[in-house]
DNA sequence: TTCACATCGGTAACAGTGTTACCACAATAA
DNA sequence: TTATTGTGGTAACACTGTTACCGATGTGAA
């Protein structure tokens, strides 16, 4: 039963699903992974991270375990695959975000955008950043994603470092990484269960980044403030 | 084989732990659930979180998983145990921090405190904060032991306020929160591998903790310039 | 003392996980 | 047509948390 490779044999009553699959496997391996992650994708925003075992996969999938072990070494391997989609949803979600003068509040845009990814996408986050699964570390392509959907807020510290908003003693992938980990950490406690509501955890997030960006550009402040007098 | 429920036998080749076990099943079940969670406590520092397993634990005590299951409902109802000890360590670490006049250096200082405990024991902050165990959701009873542990830095803002060095426009807790989730950010972070190797990090933690106090205290600053002029 | 009852706890199982050895089949090469 | 290669499904292994069962033990009453 179930699998007959003969190609004779019509669709009959197996669903869409498996055809995609029988399609995607008369092409290259490419398209078969990009199927695989997709439904790993499904099952993650349904059902949560502890949902995607490989069992579920390859059912919804409509084929056998072997299949995923086969693209992807071992379940890890799958995971570094949503990992890097993850990425690209993060980067979406930052690339919405309107440019502006004012890099203060472009700064404050950026935060608000990466709090809201974690509340559209906590099972995401909770893979990525969560410690959903315990043995993930980020590789290098993994980093790499990361920097890459993170960009952003890269060029706009360099920029405000540029023009003097924001002093460069401090190196740039340093002071990215200050508020990366502080706004992570809000998160990561709310997702934990530990600041009460969303309501409660998204003042302590938002007050979190206005005490580090008036600290950030405090220089700039002062120095207003000396030209104000 | 195993256990003779007859006490004429001696000890033989059973082991101390044994010994352990069958003498608190003589005393109250309070004494061997402290026996149980020290067990569990023990591999968890050993060997990691996820080698926290009912059946380790019930083999490292002699016993069989029923017990476990008896004395706490399930797996969780011992993480849970394991929590509140976790917090035990983490209010000891604190308790080891001098008092200090100075409240900027005294906020520090316990914050380096949190530091050295993510270190000195990475499986308990995994455990407690890392979601190493995905179900696990803190109760009341794990808020109580953590705002116990974390009661020092609560009244060093709560001083701070009062004597006009921290503003008390925004609630203690909520400056409690910002604090805890910003220094929480970096460790996970660290500890999840995103930050590079110990010394980046710490670097990363200290300079974060730097930009918030300085915002904290900045109220306090702006008076001492202008009662400088 | 003896006997019924209740409770405690060990055995063995269930359902689920990641992972892999095995082997039948299909596609290709000679 | 035959030999070889490789793909992939089946079924198992070693684990996990959890629980149904049931014998043994201790405890109460007669």
């Amino acid at each position: 039963m179930i699998f007959i490779h003969n190609e004779d044999k019509p669709s009959s009553s197996t669903g869409r699903v498996l055809k995609t699959y029988q399609e995607a496997r008369l092409q290259n391996t490419e398209n078969l992974r990009k199927l695989v992650v997709d439904a790993a994708a499904d099952i993650l925003q349904e059902e949560g991270p502890e949902a995607v075992t490989v069992r579920k996969v390859s059912e919804r999938m409509g084929c056998s375990t072997k299949i995923i072990y086969s693209l992807f070494v071992n379940k890890e391997g799958l995971a570094q695959q949503l990992y890097l989609e993850g990425c690209k949803l993060l980067a979406q979600g930052f690339e919405e975000v309107p440019l502006s003068s004012d890099l203060l509040q472009h700064l404050l845009d950026l935060g608000e955008a990466f709090w809201q990814f974690g509340q559209d996408h906590t099972s995401y986050y909770k893979l990525m950043f969560g410690g959903a699964f315990a043995e993930f570390k980020p590789d290098a392509e993994s980093m790499q994603g990361t920097m890459t959907a993170m960009s952003r807020l890269l060029n706009l510290i360099s920029t405000a470092q540029q023009q003097g908003q924001i002093s460069d003693q401090e190196e740039t992938g340093t002071l990215v990484s200050i508020i990366w980990a502080s706004l992570h950490g809000v998160i990561h406690l709310y997702i934990g269960g530990f600041l009460g509501d969303a309501e409660a955890a998204h003042a302590v997030y938002k007050q979190t980044m206005v005490l580090l960006s008036q600290s950030l550009f405090a220089a700039q402040l002062v120095q207003q403030r000396s030209e104000q007098e």
